[in-house]
DNA sequence: TACTGTATAATTGTATACAATTATATGGCT
DNA sequence: AGCCATATAATTGTATACAATTATACAGTA
C-alpha cells in the first residue's frame, strides 16, 4: 500500500469503474497514451475485459480531473501534463502549503504534532543511512500530516490532489538528487515553527520549502521527463 | 446566458447527462436536498424523465466536485457546503487571486488589458446609476479576464471552480450591501497596477480585494443563509 | 420482549441493445 | 482530377435487462 492513491476514498479500487479509472489515469500519467490521443470506449473496455459502462463513468471522472477532454458525440482526448503545468502547480502549491502550515499551527492536535516530530527524527535517521525508499515515504507522510491537521477539508482536498498530480514527476526526480537530507532539515524547521505556534514563520518556511523542492526538481532533470513530448 | 456556468465547457448543457448534472448541482447548491440526504438514481431519473445511465454519470461527476459522497453499493449522499467551507475558499482564493494578478501583470495581452480598463470605466458608470445587475455582470467579467490572462490553465481552472462554487452565496449577499462602488475602486487599483507592470502591488491588491469581499459578505448576512441548516 | 437468521425487496453495478451522431468511403458529376 | 452528395460504417449517447449487493420485514426462538 502506498500513500499516493489518495483518490481511493472516492473511487474505490475494487469496483470495475474504480479499477478502470485508476488504470487509465496511471496510463496517462505514465505516458502510455500520448498528448491528444483519442481514447475509444469500446477499445479500452475490451482491453480491460469490461463493458463500456464503467469505462464511460471513468472517462467522466478523468475529465473532471483534467486528464481527458471529452467532446460530446465525438470522443475523449488525452490532455496530459506539461512542464508548464508542473511549474504552475508548484507555485500554487507553495502558497497553499504556506497557508496549510499557518492553519496547522492554529489547529494541529497533540497526536499529530507528536507524529510530526517523530517523522522528522525518523527521517533524520534514514537520511544518515541513505534509505531513499523510507525517506520518500516519510516525506509524503510529513506533508499528509500537515494536510490533515489544517482543519480544512477544502485545503486538504486541494493539496492532496496536487500532491498526487505531480506524483509521477516527483517519483522520477526524487531518486536522483540527494535532497533528502536538506529537505528534512526544512521539515524540522517547519515542525518547530508549528510547535512554537509561530504561524508566520511556519507559513514562510513551508512556502520556501516547496519552491526549493521545485528548483531541485528542475536541476535534477525535470526536463528529461518531458523531452520526448515537448 | 450568465457567466457562472463555467462548467459548461466540460459538461455540456444539452446532453442528458449535462442537464442532469447541472440540475442536481443547482438543487444541491440551492438547498433543495438537505445535508446528508440520500439521492437514489431511479428517483432522480424518473423525476427528470431519463434513465439511470445519465444520472449515474452525473453522480460520479458531482462526487469529484465534492458535492456528493458515493459509498459503493450503497448510495449517494449530499455533502453540501458549510460556512467554514466558504470561509476557507475565500482565504484560499485570496492567495490565488493574488498569484493570478501577478501572472496577469506578466502575461496579459493588449486586448485583455483594454477590456479590463473598459470594464472598470463601465462599472463606474453603472455604479453611479445604481444598476446592480450590470455591476454583478461586470464584476464577474473582471475576474474572468484576470483568470484568462494569467496564462495558466491550472490556475484559471481552479479559480473558475471556486468562483462558481460560491456562486449561490455571492448571489445572496451581492444584492444586499452597496459594495459595488468600493469593489470597483479596488478593481481600478488592481487594473492600474497591472497596467503599470507592478506585479507586487497587483498581487497585494488582489489579495486584499478578496478578503474585503469576504468581510463584506459576512457583514451582509452570510450567516443568514446557513442559519436554517447549521 | 429482545434477538437472530432467513426470505424478500430495494438499490446499486455491469452488460447489452438500440438510437443518434459523427466519420468514412463510394460514386456520380463537372 | 477534384468536388459534392449520399450511403455505410464507426462511435458515442441513452435505455433497458440482469447480476450483485445491501436494506428491510418477518418468523422463530430463548
Amino acid at each position: 500500500m502506498n500513500n499516493y492513491d489518495l483518490k481511493d476514498e472516492v473511487s474505490d479500487k475494487f469496483s470495475l469503474r474504480g479499477r478502470v479509472f485508476h488504470k487509465i489515469r496511471e496510463d496517462i500519467l505514465n505516458g502510455k497514451y500520448g498528448e491528444n490521443e483519442e481514447l475509444k470506449e469500446a477499445a479500452i473496455g475490451e482491453e480491460l475485459g469490461v463493458s463500456r459502462t464503467p469505462v464511460r463513468e471513468a472517462f467522466r471522472q478523468l475529465e473532471l480531473e483534467g486528464l481527458l477532454k471529452i467532446i460530446p458525440n465525438k470522443g475523449a482526448y488525452v490532455t496530459g501534463i506539461t512542464m508548464k503545468d508542473v511549474e504552475d502547480i508548484y507555485m500554487i502549491r507553495s502558497l497553499l502549503e504556506g497557508l496549510c502550515a499557518r492553519w496547522c499551527t492554529e489547529h494541529i492536535s497533540k497526536e499529530a504534532m507528536e507524529e510530526m516530530e517523530e517523522n522528522v527524527y525518523l527521517a533524520d535517521f534514514h537520511a544518515s543511512k541513505g534509505h531513499t525508499e523510507q525517506m520518500a515515504e516519510l516525506d509524503n507522510r510529513f506533508h499528509e500530516i500537515m494536510y490533515e491537521s489544517c482543519d480544512s477539508k477544502m485545503l486538504e482536498h486541494l493539496l492532496k490532489d496536487f500532491h498526487h498530480y505531480v506524483y509521477r514527476v516527483r517519483r522520477q526526480t526524487l531518486a536522483n538528487g540527494g535532497r533528502g537530507k536538506t529537505s528534512n532539515e526544512e521539515h524540522r524547521e517547519i515542525m518547530e515553527a508549528i510547535k512554537a505556534k509561530d504561524a508566520d514563520k511556519a507559513e514562510n518556511l513551508a512556502n520556501a520549502h516547496i519552491k526549493k523542492a521545485y528548483e531541485n526538481m528542475c536541476a535534477n532533470g525535470l526536463s528529461e521527463i518531458f523531452k520526448e513530448k515537448e
